[in-house]
DNA sequence: TTTTTTCTTGACTTTTTGGTCACAATTGAC
DNA sequence: GTCAATTGTGACCAAAAAGTCAAGAAAAAA
């Protein structure tokens, strides 16, 4: 069983299923982020993917399907940057500033996922009679960075209190991009960053620390 | 010339026409917040408004127009709410608790509003190959945000920074609420917001002061 | 090579939806 | 009351979109 005999479990005709599917992901995830989820239409996707209009319904069940893999997997990324740190935070405001940093560089290195979440959350909120299953991943989310500062609070601390941290933290990110996409320049953005940054986790901290 | 007369200048076809315009208005405002702009029809508007298909083609263009004066109709009504204290702030933090204050008095009187212009938002930066009348109101909206606070600072305050603040007291309020709609429920949105309005208000305090 | 299985395709059908229009109903003028 | 003007209607049309499927291409098995 060396690695080699392991790697022929995947035959090319697999090989070539997956690049398709993985094809099809970049150019929903391209045209859901230009134009809108609703407004997307599956022949925009297959045409920017280059495959056969049939090829989309044979890897996922309906558009709405493709959608709710496309968010769970941005919420998988958008939590991986907030995981890794470059030096372990000491403090809880050094966690908090790591905090609105990673969010900054997931806005960075993929805006597309950004307006999707930004969009899927909605849709979450309205629409919800059928689609909790794309309510989940954003609860997971806030659930994560529940965890990530739970370390640095006494374990006696409200529940509560520290979803309102969480909420606070993704509203204020996603809420400032939102309005600054609209309001300000590329380098104003990024200019403003550190500034608000410092002086948002300062309150943060005294929020949870009283 | 009597109150009388002056009112016979609308005659009561006029009026039977502005109570079905109105009607509209408020259906699709509803069923853009029930379910979302693109996805909701022109027929489940009249539905809603209990008219004929016909009738919304009378009173609006196409489904664009409606948005747009509804997205307009909202950013006025903010604006009012942003605009109408109990008693005028006296200092800078008076005002930004204030503004924190209408912002959630906003969401309460009006959540369909504050959904739509979530929403609109969005599609004014992307789509926005023909969409720039949707991103006025955003912009006039976030003018009157930084014109409330430019009183209360020295005028040659940095006009960037005055407009990072405005993003991000609009970002706040509406990340939060978002992100507050998926994870809390109402009673614990009410009670989250006195704690965080005051820590963020003092945090904006100091991000100014420097 | 031949056969069988897997994956892909795009023409086709069906459904949905935006938008139109000739007609009906209501209202105002006379 | 009659007639004209304004407002409202919903069957109808055309465009667009979702979703299907028999046939074709590629790969694996025999």
């Amino acid at each position: 069983m060396s690695g080699k005999l392991a790697k022929n479990t995947e035959t090319r005709s697999q090989l070539r299923a997956k690049r398709t599917r993985r094809r099809l992901k970049k150019a929903a995830l391209d045209v859901f982020s230009e134009k809108s989820i609703d407004a997307a239409t599956v022949e925009e996707i297959t045409e920017k993917a280059d495959v056969g209009k049939g090829t989309l319904y044979q890897h996922f069940e309906d558009k709405e399907e493709i959608v709710i893999t496309l968010v769970e997997e941005a919420v998988d990324h958008l939590i991986e940057h907030v995981r890794s740190y470059e030096s372990l935070p000491e403090t809880l405001e050094e966690m908090l500033e790591h905090l609105l940093n990673s969010h900054y560089r997931f806005y960075l290195d993929s805006e597309e996922e950004f307006l999707l979440l930004f969009q899927g959350k909605l849709l979450a909120k309205l629409q919800s009679e059928t689609l909790d299953e794309l309510e989940e991943p954003y609860l997971r989310y806030l659930g994560e960075i529940e965890s990530q500062v739970s370390s640095y609070l006494s374990p006696r601390i409200n529940s509560l209190k520290i979803r309102r941290l969480a909420c606070a933290v993704a509203g204020f990110v996603f809420g400032f991009f939102s309005f600054a996409m609209i309001g300000m320049t590329e380098g104003e953005i990024e200019a403003s960053i550190k500034p608000l940054r410092q002086v948002f986790v300062r309150s943060l901290c005294t929020f949870l620390e009283r």
